[in-house]
DNA sequence: AATTGACTAAATTTAATTTTTGGTCACTAA
DNA sequence: TTAGTGACCAAAAATTAAATTTAGTCAATT
């Protein structure tokens, strides 16, 4: 058997997405990087949509399972998401990615960029609907409504890990998770 | 005495940018929405920008106005934080200036659009720093970074009255109440 | 002295042209 | 025979050129 060639054209279209974004990663280059001629590309994919679509999926999938696997914890609700907080903030290749494409919809709002943020958005605001639905139930989390409250909880991740670069010194893991803790877990009053 | 062209002028002014921002905004419209002629807008003011500066100073002063009266209130921390969120969320106008500036700077980026928003922004955020500061001080508030803490804030009230109307529907003045407290106040948890 | 609107230079928008890129397919090497 | 290739093409994007719009001026007019 020879080497597998999808594979080496997924790992290098995956870095140069990370790297560049949709747009500026064009056919030529992933060939190039993957050492392949253009034409195999499309032998497993029929279009550059299609490719990032399977890496959007991979990236998907490895998120869901991250979520899977804090959720199976089976601890506290504010301990599963300080979990998936760590989890996130030291594996960053998913969150990479994402960041890079939420970066290219500011930037030049390119359509399947936006998508591909949109849909790694949504995986994760259902988790954290669901844990708060769950958390509700078992009386750990006050009765409100919970696509809010998800809602509300990843535009304070994003706050913390990129808008607030911005305009100051990015903050260190443990400080995005102490504010994080301050406004979730216990308020900020005493 | 004649008219008073300048307040003719700032109202006129104040209309467009609120209604169209800043580069939608031509010295023409608002020399005919003013009813005099372009020279004489260039009697008051120097430039386009210069115009637009004294409409943010009008609209910061404002502001800060509101957020003198609330301060002087001399309440509890939340209580005070959540009349002004009333009354910003009342008073419309200035928030729909940076409503609508936020948007061109999302939009078309325009550099003026970025500095308005920031200015008020900035204006927001150092109000806000300082009442934490304060409640952490009368030891109403944990010790916290209140920059930090002021720039969740800000952000948390952003995401309820924007952010979420981009993918649902809008949230009544109510709900996003009811939700700052949730995490303010008292935590979501039990 | 205060006000104006036709005027101009500069900036923005639109149209035309060139370049780049996604996708194909006749061909090659294994 | 077949997996793999890269020259090739049409369509899209970037660049350049032409046309339009607009900020700001100033001689003329109240």
């Amino acid at each position: 058997m020879s080497i597998d060639r999808k594979a080496l054209i997924l790992q290098a279209a995956t870095l140069s997405f990370v790297q560049f974004g949709y747009k500026a990663t064009t056919m030529d280059q992933v060939s190039r990087i993957a050492n392949v001629g253009k034409g195999t590309i499309y032998t497993f994919f029929k279009t550059k949509e299609e490719l990032f679509e399977e890496i959007l999926d991979k990236a998907s999938q490895e998120l869901m399972s991250v979520m899977n696997r804090v959720a199976a914890e089976q601890t506290t609700f504010v301990h599963n998401l300080l979990n998936l907080l760590d989890s996130i903030l030291e594996f960053r290749s998913d969150h990479e990615l994402f960041v890079k494409l939420a970066q290219e919809v500011r930037d030049i709002g390119t359509a399947q960029a936006l998508e591909g943020v949109k849909r790694m958005e949504a995986y994760a605001l259902d988790f954290l609907r669901q844990q708060i639905e769950e958390a509700i139930g078992s009386g750990e989390v006050k009765p409100c409504d919970s696509s809010v409250a998800a809602f509300m909880i990843l535009r304070m991740y994003l706050a913390l890990t990129t808008e607030w670069n911005k305009s100051h010194e990015p903050l260190d893991k443990n400080r995005i998770k102490e504010h994080m803790i301050l406004f979730i877990s216990t308020g900020i009053l005493l």
